[in-house]
DNA sequence: GACTAAGCGAGACGGTACGTCGCGTCTTAAA
DNA sequence: TTTAAGACGCGACGTACCGTCTCGCTTAGTC
């Protein structure tokens, strides 16, 4: 977490053969530990176990993550990273449709942010890498949307962005931690036509 | 937990002079739990710590909650039942700003809400206790809300009450684990205007 | 233990009533912990185990013995009382043979002495109850067993029955407790020929 | 316990760092162990009073053995190992007597022989160890005995080791664990002199 | 046939130690 | 410079069984 790698690829001086070293550690561990996430949970995901796994010494992911919830929170944040923004389709409904479906993608598999939402919930330092590397970045897709539906009409012109992501996004957290109701597309479907309706142009 | 004191006053046969006992050694680590919570988190919730400061030994908690979660949610439990529904004031609005305002008093003090949701989101066990004791009565009271809201004309006859308690709800609970953002009463504001929107009638 | 029933059956003063009830309690008790001995030896051997097992409240049973060891071991006593001394059959050999024989028939069953053991060594107050009401009985008959073999002419005069009884049920507990070796009948033969021996007139 | 240290002095190629760390705490272990037992019998000790004894942790102990009677065990194979053998001295009699002299030495003190008596009887594990590594380094030497003794005439050629050795030890240990008679250097003539007789020449 | 004291059942409890888990730290050789 | 490897301290876990306490019901000989 620390230092994130903005380095760009220019200019490697001399002591930087071994930074090709670190990504391949930092990859292995990264795999191990989002496989042992989908095996058994957060809850099983141990350092010890991510060092057996991977072959790197404890050590040494302990060297890049404070603790295994900010290993785990890394490994969410990866997966944010390789998902692309909701392409434009012409129909604001369809298009909030697909933002939840990829918003359940990111979030369900192997419970990680189940098991991750006390941490983060209390601990600062998690809450602030997840809000940087998650949250803000699914607003900002949110707020594309909304902006076309905007321009379609779909959508009053002053729609406050942060309500109606808490909206979409907080029902879905809501059923997936403490209502156990089952994540499904009708569901999805009520919520766009609350947000719809509530952000109506007059 | 396990057995609401149903029991009427008269006839006690004999073995009641344990029951008692038992009421006031259950007080006794509700209590100590509480402060541990307020004072530390759920984190610093510790089935030893309990033990200490109460009093009682930890052999006794174990008798009644298998662990420390169970014991958690059993204070938050403890919590909403002393709460009154809210009462009829006339004002849909009003009465909707005090249900976000008491789900907060229930969810906020001492984090435990916050220190509890990987746990719910995880073990069956818990999360059925939680629907059961918490989200069903809330709802049932957001019911209440929402049928006077319907009678005074404020609400569309055909309103989901689930998705109305999500609604409200989610987001709260969202702003409180993820986004950090303070749980204030204009946030909850906009949340009610967005319901009263999304369900008005036609 | 503490006070050992020798009360004749005379002369029960006032207070006795009530022994009847005690005795069957107590046969409940002592058949309940003799089963579990057998079925799982002396560390599987529990107040609260023998509570279940006889119906008894676990009060009952800390009326009459200090804790386990001191019930364990009444189980021990209760078996040696039921025994009978060797018969004179003529023949010496013969006659300390079966007196090991009989000895492991009391030792052996449910690893009762192997489980007493250290609890015997360790606490005087086992230690006496077991000298008095097990090796003073078992010293004894041998006793008879060896003066009968000096009127026949198979021992010296002078043989001294307390060196005796240790060549003879010394190695005997010893095989049974630590050196593991199978207390078959050779092993007690070799005993025997080396006691005679050991003691044979000049 | 598991392995014993017969690594020679030269070619240490790298991960003996360890070891030696290993050792030390070992040492550490043994000695808290030893100490309390002599302070209060093998019952006393107690593997949390040994770690807080010797500034070691709990987990560390438990590294290494895997409860308390092993660690118990440990102590008698300790106390086993730094005893050298008995001399020659030219006379059959007085080298059994400090045979038996040395045994009580290993036994005696801090009764952690009676205290393990009941463990080693019931547990296959520590009776293995407890033979290897004790019952049969002392028969060896018993061994080196009878054969001077056979060579000086004392003993007849045939003499069997193990009865032998079970007609000294076993003896021993019923005075120390049931009898409770007071080991003393008389007993151990009538022993002597009764083996001598036993196995006498014809 | 009713009295009455010894005996008993039942449940809750405090307490001690257990053996286990996983954490995070440290040290040093080797790559 | 970075890593592997191993030993370690530590805190809390959840469990087992101990032995104790309190109090009301049961029961059996006696009056």
């Amino acid at each position: 977490m620390t230092d994130t790698n903005l380095t760009p690829d220019n200019a490697r001086p001399a002591a930087d053969r071994h930074v090709r070293r670190r990504e391949r550690t930092e990859k292995a561990i990264l795999k191990a530990a989002e496989e042992l996430i989908a095996e058994s949970g957060v809850d099983g995901l141990t350092i010890e176990g991510v060092a057996a796994r991977s072959g790197v010494a404890k050590t040494t992911i302990y060297r890049r993550w404070r603790d295994k919830d900010e290993l785990a929170l890394a490994v969410l944040v990866e997966r944010t990273a390789t998902l692309s923004p909701p392409p434009d389709v012409g129909d604001t409904r369809k298009e909030l449709l697909t933002f939840l479906k990829t918003a359940k993608q990111v979030i369900r598999p192997g419970g990680v942010a189940q098991g991750l939402a006390s941490a983060i919930a209390t601990q600062p330092d998690l809450a602030r890498t997840y809000r940087e590397r998650i949250v803000d970045v699914r607003r900002l897709e949110l707020k594309t949307l909304i902006d076309r539906g905007i321009a379609r009409g779909d959508f009053r012109p002053d729609t406050d962005v942060w309500v109606a992501h808490e909206l979409l996004i907080g029902p879905l957290y809501y059923r997936l931690l403490f209502s156990g109701a089952p994540l499904g597309t009708k569901h999805d479907k009520q919520l766009v036509e609350a947000l719809l309706r509530a952000f109506a142009p007059e």
